[in-house]
DNA sequence: TTGAAAGCGCTAACAA
DNA sequence: TTGTTAGCGCTTTCAA
């Protein structure tokens, strides 16, 4: 075979039928061990492979999976990537790459591609639901789509995250324990449903521990470095500037290090910074960043797993929400208050 | 319609046959503009989406790209991905992820996947070509298929890249121009393409210096944080340590300023490091690393560009091996030597 | 400009 | 245990 060999060659070499062939490379045990083995070997010396389209076309599944981010620059999916990829590939499936950019088109597109049979189930990360169709009824609901990292409230899908809640009042706890009152806190872009929940766990452990959040002390960031940067200079501009930052990831927490070290105070002699993701290379910054960690690559292993399991069983509602663990990552950008 | 709508379903509707459904459909002109109205609102009405496995099966190709990559989790490999993403999607191409690490099954696993048709082209990341197959012929060179990044020497594919000899060159002229004539290099993992080429091009700059590059100048490394801190280590446990460092990139440079602040050297007091790439928040690290940019982004594009030409006139050979610029980020982990 | 019909390569229901 | 046969949903001749 010069070109591409098919079934239908295989068959026609070992004399054979192609249901013969078919049989014998799936395992069907309805072939003899003999014929299995000859099939088999003619297999490996045309270097035949099956066509996955027309194997798709037929069993109406792609095997393969869509992993759709918000967006894929951002060094932070990788490991959950990564963990999605093992578990994927380990059950044969390949991942294709969704990105939105936060533009509803193409959540959308990535939608459709679930109904084209470009994927047989999503991994959706962008903790949003793309808007209703004008026309077509909006029920997404039976679709095989998990909600990885950032949950979407009453989408009736399954979810796999972490508490953000309770890890950010940890990190709260852990200034406090070190004798920080005037803790200020640099939120995520509000409204967004992960910035709320970290800034409420910043509010409850303020709370908790009989601690007023003064004017000022909650500012707003985008996620970036800039804008840790920025949030920091205007809490340094205040009549009484913080002792520690609970920053609502790791990047702020750079560019509000990056400011202080402008504004001559020191990390953490003058100021405690607390980060919330654990970066890859968070370890490597100086000081050595204290921050949450979140269980990246176990986040996409069992949102895979779960998508596996609706895959098979069909059943969406059947699987549960999963909360997986937090810890807090205690380094070298944090220490007591100066007396 | 409950289920999915097909073809036919609109044929029926519409009262013509699937050909001119088709026809409408892919914009062909050999369709009355009514009739096509017509068609395109009963499509649009019906939420209507092309099964892509028939498609695929009928017209011999997926739209799909691969993607492959030594490790997924490597940051570095984040805004080349996006490039890639960018201008395939623009093409109306989807991205499949691939990851070997270092894996040789994995490897002819994804040159399988061409021909399978899982796949239309192949973007090639990881330095390596499969082993040739046992029994057939090892002629992968008809293949749609760029090597981008990192090169693969008498593939007889096109290559996008960079030029690490002349860029690993500028680096240490810069540490010359500074001043620093005791200088190392903390290499990759030798004898890898890449490595090698960042340290000939240490060598080449020493050389046309007339600097020495004395016993022990020269340590290996693999690229990791941890072998940047033993590489540094290593350096400074010899009788006359140098007052520079060019590592072969960003991440064993950060491991390189860790050691050194850990044995009490500062950096660029003390010590001059260079690193290479420009990782994402190389310019948050502290202090800011100097360090050689790759545009990332743009081998992407470029990458995907060229398969793109590749699969449209299927002519690989004709493709050009690309180098794209670099650039020097002098930030401030370099310094004139302590006199 | 449209329709009828073949067939992409595979799997699976049914028959033998 | 094997073979025959009918599609999966689409595109594309070929004929009208």
């Amino acid at each position: 075979m010069s070109e591409r060999p098919k079934i239908k060659d295989i068959a026609e070499r070992a004399g054979v039928s192609v249901a013969t062939v078919s049989r014998a490379l799936s395992g069907s045990s309805l072939v003899t061990d003999e014929t299995r083995q000859r099939i088999n070997a003619l297999a490996r010396e045309l270097n035949y492979r099956p066509n996955v389209s027309a194997r798709n076309l037929r069993t109406r599944r792609s095997m393969s999976v869509l992993l759709v981010v918000r967006d894929v620059g951002n060094p932070f999916y990788l490991e959950i990537l990564k963990g999605v990829e093992a578990t994927a590939r380990e059950a044969g499936y390949a991942v294709l790459m969704g990105n939105t950019e936060n533009d509803p088109d193409r959540e959308v597109e990535y939608f459709n591609m679930l109904r084209d049979g470009h994927a047989d189930g999503m991994i959706l990360m962008t903790g949003k639901l793309p808007p209703p169709e004008p026309g077509e009824s909006a029920d997404l609901s039976h679709l095989p789509v998990v909600i990885a990292l950032e949950m979407i409230e009453g989408s009736g899908f399954p979810h796999v995250q972490i508490d953000n809640v309770a890890a950010a009042e940890a990190a709260v706890d852990h200034l406090i324990a070190l004798g920080h009152r005037r803790i200020a806190h640099i939120a995520g872009p509000l409204p967004e449903v992960m910035a709320l929940h970290r800034r409420d766990g910043y509010r409850a452990a303020m709370k908790a521990a009989g601690l007023a959040v003064p004017e000022g002390y909650e500012v707003r960031g985008d996620y970036l470095l800039e804008s840790g940067e920025a949030c920091a200079s205007d809490l340094f501009a205040l009549p009484e500037p913080p002792t520690a930052i609970f920053a609502a990831n790791d990047e702020m927490a750079y560019g509000a290090i990056h400011a202080l070290r402008r504004l001559g105070r020191e990390v953490p002699g003058d100021v405690s910074v607390v980060g919330f993701d654990d970066l890859y290379l968070s370890k490597a910054f100086y000081p050595p960043l204290t921050t949450v960690s979140q269980p990246r690559a176990d986040i996409g292993r069992t949102a895979m797993s779960q998508l596996l399991n609706v895959l098979s069983d069909g059943d969406v509602a059947a699987e549960p929400a999963i909360v997986l663990p937090t810890t807090l990552n205690i380094r070298g950008s944090t220490a007591p208050p100066r007396k």
